[in-house]
DNA sequence: AATGATAAATATGTATACATATTATTTTCA
DNA sequence: TGAAAATAATATGTATACATATTTATCATT
């Protein structure tokens, strides 16, 4: 199988892992939350009445999806939905109290989390294929840590 | 912005980059096949008269996701598939001509686009990159899904 | 002020991705 | 041998993921 040695195939494979271990902690901890889930309320936490494209570009996602993300986490009541004063085309985000109680609890837990998806790597390696993701992925995900 | 830092982020932009390399490739050359599709093209390839359980095992997939992408590549001509005589829940799956034509064409676009998903890092950044993915995915477990 | 280009959401359609349940069939073992 | 356990597919439901089209509103330029 060709597969097997191809970029593409380990990388699906890597997201795979990542994607059951975040899904595995939030269950243990009784909570109802995706990686996408999380990650748009992260931006919208960083940047409070951020819109829907803005979310979109922070995290690197099309807007057709986001759209069914944020109606989920409306429905939860982890964010609010008000359209824009300035441009009524617009809905400003934010996180509700309880969004904003939810993110700061699972925060750690998500950061610890992390050490999970590499698990069959030591420390030394995984900070090498970190620094190596991070320059495969390119200048998107450092321009928003402004 | 705290996601950014985190590996799952940055595996799940990988994957993003990956996935739109090879459909981009595929466009170029008018062919409509998926990264999934060919992974199972790859298996039966491989196998043939392989059944969905076996493929799904082979690629890392869930038996419920791979009956749709079964269903599809027989749908477009590229494979057979077929009640076993031997166990008649199975069903037998082997490439068409077509298939195989297909593949054997498709074989060294996609080993070659490979590059198109580190294009960001160097010969040795990529060697080092695709050790360390190797080692933190680990070997295919039969029964590490459903 | 009119209008054409742009932009934010939403709608639509296709393809994963996976959990859980169900059906049909085969295997196991008491 | 005959019922229980196991297995292969399929069915169902939720959540991405993204391309394309549409609607509504804003902006730019005349």
């Amino acid at each position: 199988m060709r597969v097997h040695h191809m970029a593409g195939h380990l990388i699906r494979r890597l997201n795979q892992i990542s994607t059951s271990a975040f899904t595995q902690r939030m269950q243990e901890r009784g909570v109802d939350l995706t990686q996408v889930q999380f990650a748009a309320m992260d931006a919208i936490a960083t940047f409070p009445g951020i819109d829907q494209a803005g979310v979109a570009a922070k995290i690197a996602y099309d807007r057709a999806t986001i759209g069914g993300v944020i109606d989920r986490l409306e429905q939860k009541g982890y964010i609010s939905r008000l359209v824009s004063k300035q441009d009524r085309r617009a809905r400003v985000l934010r996180l509700t109290k309880m969004g904003e109680r939810l993110f700061e609890e699972m925060l750690p837990e998500i950061t610890d989390l992390q050490n999970d998806i590499l698990t069959r790597l030591n420390q030394a390696e995984r900070d090498w294929f970190l620094k190596l993701a991070r320059k495969a992925v390119g200048p998107l995900s450092e321009d928003a840590l402004s």
